[in-house]
DNA sequence: GTCCGGTTGAGAACCGTTGTCAAATCCCCC
DNA sequence: GGGGGATTTGACAACGGTTCTCAACCGGAC
């Protein structure tokens, strides 16, 4: 559990928190934050040697799951496997991305959230997580 | 396209329609019915080795990725990125899945079927799919 | 300054998956 | 029954994303 390091160091509700915010993982932070989009490791790895910032692969890695593990940012899978992240609002939510351009749309629904935790009660399954992703095409690539 | 090829031959409503049932095929198919929950390639790859079935691991993901696009099984991700199959019913639903064992049930969710067209409509996204699965640890595995 | 644990990064390792391609197999037609 | 040509197979290599390794590097505490 990482709850058990200390944690007087930094505030307990900012990204970040409890850890030394060095130059890279700010750098990893600001790289999110700059994306409006979901994007891969690599990518905010590329970003990131682009703006002139040295931070090492893993270290991009690394820092990405600390921050989906706090739940500072979204992670999510493509068709293919591969891991996705995005900087995205505190409260839970879901999302409807564009297939074609990645645009996406937080979206929240408290009967979907009613509907999993009472399917998963009623076959005796605990520790539930779930997914829910919608895709589609926006406007804007559908015009286009 | 693969729709370019002949189709004339074999039924096309039956699993591996249009191909030659080979004898590694049908064993591949064979075994997914033996399974009652999701399995990786690697895993239905060994209970063929176990049951004396000699079928290299290229063929096994080449049958498992030709039965999902003709959607004769399922294919879904676990948190790890990692692919498993399943045969399933033919209508549309979605998963409650054990992460430790693989168990699963299928649910249905007419609400969330109608909740996720409308939140598409809503932001003028068309051409919509959307994936949602439930994870969780079953009973079996919870009291092991 | 020294100490010392957290942090980094280059590269190797890992692992699921896909590509390669010669050999085997199947199907059709003679 | 015996070619012949397309399909299929499988051992193995290659690939790509991710994680591991571990020596070097900080950066506060004292
Ligand atoms: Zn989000
Ligand atoms: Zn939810
Ligand atoms: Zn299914
Ligand atoms: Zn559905």
């Amino acid at each position: 559990m990482t709850s058990t390091e200390h944690q007087e160091h930094g505030r307990a509700d900012a990204p970040l928190a409890g850890v030394r915010p060095t130059r890279q993982r700010l750098a990893v932070a600001a790289a999110l934050e700059a994306f409006d989009d979901f994007r891969s490791a690599q990518e905010i790895h590329e970003l990131l040697a682009q703006r002139g910032e040295k931070v090492g692969l893993a270290t991009v890695y690394r820092t990405l799951q600390r921050l989906t593990e706090s739940h500072d940012v979204d992670m999510l899978r493509t068709e293919d496997g591969e891991a996705i992240y995005r900087r995205c609002s505190d409260t839970h939510h879901h999302h409807l991305v564009c297939r074609e351009c990645g645009a996406t749309v937080e979206v929240e629904g408290p009967a979907v959230e009613r509907w999993t935790s009472s399917i998963a009660a009623e076959h005796g399954y605990a520790d539930i997580s779930h997914t829910l992703e919608i895709f589609g095409t926006c406007t804007a690539c559908t015009a286009g």
